[in-house]
DNA sequence: GGCTTCAATATGTATAGACATATTCGCTCG
DNA sequence: CGAGCGAATATGTCTATACATATTGAAGCC
């Protein structure tokens, strides 16, 4: 992943930081002490104290006096952009949450889409399409593909319990995304699904996740314009 | 602003991130060297490094060897989500860009208004509305409050060359804000001056800003949905 | 058994000193 | 006057040490 460059603490710090993030030193499993670390890396203990305490700024790992330092427990907030769990949204505000899985088929990249083939990477597609439902009311359509290659554990999974982006928030942490969000007006088909208008305006929220730089999955969720609203605050983090 | 508490590194941060934030030390000014701080705190220079790197590392102080470190300008993007100055997203786009002020009056804060209340501050608003036009294509329609309490230079301006956001944006930098965004339907008025069909999907978004707490300014855009996208990246930031 | 007490442990913060490195300033020389 | 060079300066990183503090785990006591 990284290239072992720069000073020694950034050396440790991402050399920690690649096993959390791609997943092989799992949430909540212990950090090395400070004292392993330097005898590791053959230095003092205040190089080491600097990366980790950078790890920490970041919320990758929690540190503990005695106790020692941890993989941190994913946030279920991003950090900035309040999207990720709808399920958790809508029962926060007191509504029963269902997801109703309308199409589910495992299939290959389509030949003409480079998306679509980088995120299967040689391997198949898990395709779905799915209803978020607040109450009895539509709260988003969301199509989704993910890559088998990357989560294979997802062939496995009918999705009538969990829906899809909730097990992988829970299962794959620590993805890097990238957010692309417009607005459309609904056509004949998807204002039938959600319940409104043809024509009404719909916020069209596109998301790809990575995992240490490997595509993990991609979707795009469809809402009713006026009953949502994404909210994301900048400034001091403190 | 800050209470004086914690360690004493986290003093010596958070002392020179209110002068900056605040306005107080403006962009590209000096900030005192490490031994200048260390002799005014009485601390070594470890301490004030500490406190110095974590201001570098979130990009507010910009440090050179030998020549001292100096208040940052602001990066033109937010850190995250992509959505700051329209004008400079145009014309990176190589088409030319203009402000066109529809409407612009002085008047005081609503009575039912909590909002613009709190804006106002007991001062007076600036209440604007123009047009952002890409090449001779209308491209956003902005309304936006500014509170003459916290800026007071704003009322001399036309805001005929330069838009208010751009405007703000060079001279009350280092603000919090807050994001709201969400799909309306054009009504005939919106749809009207944005040239588009009645009923056409709008991304709306809504935007307050405050400075060192204090509210700065308000504002709503609305864009038509298939011309614009915004764009958010979260992950490892290097 | 349940409670208190105490020592071991890992992190949190700070210090003084050392050497490295980039950049600027000023001096000298052509 | 300009180019080149060396000294001064401010930051960048690391070390070794010290003491503070939270927390755990175990020993001891009723």
């Amino acid at each position: 992943m990284s290239v072992t460059e720069g000073t020694l603490s950034q050396r440790i710090r991402s050399e920690v930081e690649d096993l959390i993030r791609s997943g092989a030193w799992a949430p909540g499993r212990k950090v090395p002490s400070e004292a392993e670390l330097m005898a590791r890396f053959g230095c003092s203990r205040m190089t080491v104290n600097k990366a980790m305490s950078a790890l920490a700024d970041e919320g990758l790992i929690v540190r503990r006096r005695r106790a020692g330092s941890f993989v941190a427990r994913p946030r279920v907030h991003s950090t900035v952009l309040d999207i990720p769990d709808i399920q958790a949204q809508i029962l926060t505000r007191g509504e029963a949450y269902r997801f109703d899985l309308l199409d589910r088929r495992r299939r290959k990249a389509r030949a003409g889409d480079a998306d679509e083939i980088a995120l299967a990477a040689g391997g198949a597609l898990l395709a779905l399409r799915g209803l978020h439902v607040a109450g009895d009311r539509p709260f988003a359509l969301e199509d989704r593909l993910i890559s088998l290659t990357a989560v294979p554990e997802a062939a496995e999974l009918d999705f009538a319990e969990e829906s899809p982006g909730a097990w992988l928030l829970h299962h794959v942490p620590w993805t890097e995304a990238e957010n692309r969000i417009s607005a459309v007006s609904a056509d004949a088909a998807v204002a039938d699904l959600l319940a409104l208008d043809a024509g009404a305006a719909l916020l069209a929220v596109e998301r790809r996740t990575w995992r240490a730089g490997q595509p993990v999955t991609w979707v795009r969720q469809l809402f009713p314009g006026e009953a949502y609203d994404l909210v994301a605050r900048f400034g001091p983090a403190r």
